[in-house]
DNA sequence: CGTGGTTTTGATCATAATCAACGTCTGTGG
DNA sequence: CCACAGACGTTGATTATGATCAAAACCACG
């Protein structure tokens, strides 16, 4: 067996309960390793891709985080998510042919390249990997539809707790701490993701930390009190 | 041929060219008139699909005005968007089999129910309906990308001018008037879905009419310098 | 022809933006 | 190893934008 192509096996990937459907057949598995073409490694600050950039890969996320950009037209940029480990860039670009983002690492990162005509072939065939793409695609709606509701409807405290034990869920669904982690995008990334500006949350999270809610040291987060937090997001039901 | 049958083919709708992709064969065609299971009329205000109701199909507006809402656990509710004639619903349903939020119609409505296990199914067969899906589901993540930023880096008179615009570019891609139409949503429903209260709504609107970009009569708008609507959107361009 | 939902407009207020200055960390080259 | 530059973060003072509160007008519909 050659070794390069078990190395890039999604079949002994420790990503895989992440990337991939649960429950496959040993046979279906072996199937799905013809997935992965290559995997691609991006340094800080580097693009996965571009906006405008012809669409033929989604990317299976290795290590690393990245943030998603949208450009208008004068130059404002808008953050639209962060990614890490597990989750897979890429779907803005189906519906052109090109890509309508900016994916950007935000740490040195490496990503798994899944051609996009090799994923719907395969999935014309395992309709787990089928139904697993419509899930993958059905949860960026919807987690989309939660930004709209924090953008749309929340003070900039909400917002920010709210990004917070967000993040917290999802580093713990990986395996690691929920409650201390390192933030990997500055305050203006933040603030350009909440529709907020730097300053604004720079002041919120002091005033958690001040009430005891959060620690923090620069990049560095603890969440003492989760629960405050999560009353923060709601804070009609403590009424 | 059972004249029922015939009625609800996709074959025969005058949609087809918004709901299905284009350049099928005459055979892909006829087996996709096996996708619309039945139809179902929806009266103005009542519920298409609740948040939390278990999700079984996909649905195809042939006529008439939706929203969609996402409901926090407060009571507060997010407008996530308005769909009209030739657009799909329920994309939020998959990820958990349970729909995450509601489908509201405007005004008196019908849709195709597209059972989603069918879809699955034929596009298992029929390429080019898989890679349909594809572009729709990655359509809809792409518009919520653009709400992201409207959301999170617009003033409020920006925002009611791309609104006014998307309106506009979706009234003509239907073959109506781009420049005059009605709204089928109250200020608020607007104000939800821009992140803006009712009044400022109002007030943004009275201020374009003052300045002759528009002309408001209740729900009726009349679009009259397009172009001072877009340059509104993005302001810088014209420094 | 009144009733309730919707819209407009005005006055005031609150939140977050802006402007500004200073602190702190990181990495690089002398 | 230290000094320095530059990016990043914090905090304060002031301002602007849109929210809130309030009242009146308008419209649709039974």
């Amino acid at each position: 067996m050659d070794l390069k192509q078990a190395k890039i096996a999604c079949s002994n990937c420790n990503m895989r309960e992440l990337c991939l459907p649960i429950g496959l057949t040993t046979d279906e598995m072996h199937r799905l390793d013809q997935l992965v073409g290559s995997r691609r490694k991006v340094i800080r600050k580097g693009y996965l891709y571009r906006n405008g950039d012809s669409f033929k890969s989604l990317y299976a996320i290795r290590t690393g985080f990245f943030k998603t950009t949208v450009n208008a037209a004068d130059g404002r940029d808008q953050v639209t998510g962060f990614q890490m480990a597990g989750e897979i860039l890429g779907f803005d670009g189906i519906v052109n042919d090109h890509h309508q983002c900016d994916a950007i690492a935000l740490e040195d990162t490496e990503v798994c390249v899944i051609p996009f005509d090799v994923l719907q072939a395969l999935s014309r065939e395992v309709s787990a990997l089928q139904n697993h793409v419509h899930k993958v695609m059905s949860r960026e709606i919807v987690r989309d539809h939660g930004v709209m509701m924090l953008l749309g409807s929340m003070s900039a405290d909400e917002r920010l707790a709210g990004f917070l034990l967000n993040l917290a869920k999802r580093f713990q669904a990986r395996g690691f701490s929920s409650s201390e982690f390192v933030l990997r995008m500055t305050r203006e990334e933040i603030g350009s993701y909440l529709g907020l500006k730097l300053e604004t949350v720079s002041r919120s999270m002091s005033r958690f930390a001040e009430e005891g809610v959060i620690e923090v040291k620069q990049r560095q987060v603890r969440i003492v009190d989760a629960a405050a937090l999560a009353r923060l997001v709601n804070p009609s039901v403590c009424q």
